[in-house]
DNA sequence: ACCACAACCTGGCCGC
DNA sequence: TGCGGCCAGGTTGTGG
């Protein structure tokens, strides 16, 4: 259920953890977690290699190994990366665990099995087709104009398009929108240049507010991260927080979506 | 180009 | 209490 700012948070925590560590056992409960290489493979090359680093592009966390390759780990829907100590015991729901030197265990904890880890040698491999990372310096109205131009896509099902801005996911779509006062279902290409400026502006306000915060925690008990709480979503029929309107649930491009009638009119189309 | 739907999976919640 | 149906912060492949 990660989106950027709950990752972030989380490659913050592991590398503090992590770097400088070497992996001094893995064990793989879940075959289909090991994307590539093959199962065995990836417990081979893993084995006594030491972690360099641990941070993040896009949903994806980025662990540099000293034999220069990278392991790349997402969270998908449910995924959450456990630090215990190495004689504790394995949660029923952890997909892979590594033993790391110094006693710590890193447990990949991933009820829905969708979470993904992938050992490669050249990052591109897995992250090249990935978007403008949205709290980058790249990331301008002026760019935003240039992604959007000419499409006839409803905005919000382009901001969920990882290849355009990546690392945005529903939670965080849904309240950059409101923020901006822009309807999900516009046609992206319709945005004007005041628009393209708020809701640069939207995203970033919004994003850099939850990494600051450490992520969202919807209290579900799924994912447990920071203290970011969002202003509208999962609140369908309660008022919004501008105007009072009650806020209403619609689907776009496949996933619940909340908005304001009110604050986000739909313009035309 | 763009969209809808199914798959991949499990668990929590709600209503009957 | 039990059970069915619906929901879920993501991504990919297929087909219209």
């Amino acid at each position: 259920m990660p989106e950027l700012p709950e990752v972030e948070a989380l490659a913050r925590r592991l590398h503090k953890v992590a770097a400088g560590r070497r992996v001094t056992g893995c064990m793989v409960l879940w075959n289909r977690t090991v994307d590539r290489p093959s199962a065995a493979r990836f417990r081979r090359d893993l084995l006594g290699a030491t972690i360099v680093a641990v941070g993040r592009r896009a949903k994806y966390l980025v662990c540099s190994l000293d034999s220069g390759s990278r392991l790349l780990i997402h969270l998908r829907m449910s995924g959450d990366i456990f630090v215990s100590r190495d004689d504790q015991p394995i949660d029923p729901h952890v997909r892979v665990a590594l033993k790391l030197s110094g006693g710590k265990r890193l447990d990949f904890h991933d009820p829905r099995k969708f979470g993904r880890m992938y050992l490669v040698s050249a990052d591109h491999e897995v992250l090249g087709g990935l978007g403008v990372e949205p709290l980058s310096s790249a990331f301008t109205p002026a760019l935003l104009g240039d992604l959007l131009r000419g499409s006839k896509r409803r905005i919000k099902a382009l901001l969920l398009d990882q290849s355009v801005v990546a690392g945005l996911g529903n939670i965080y779509v849904i309240e950059s929108l409101w923020r901006a006062g822009i309807h999900p279902c516009r046609a992206a290409g319709s945005l004007g240049e005041g628009e393209l400026r708020d809701l640069c502006r939207a995203i970033r306000a919004v994003l850099g507010a939850a990494v600051k915060a450490g992520g969202t925690d919807l209290g579900d008990g799924v994912w447990k991260s920071g203290r970011f709480t969002p202003r509208i979503y999962g609140r369908e029929e309660h008022p919004c927080p501008r105007c009072r309107t009650e806020l209403r649930r619609i689907v776009v491009a496949q996933r619940g979506t909340v908005y304001c009638v009110q604050c986000q009119p739909a313009g035309r189309g």
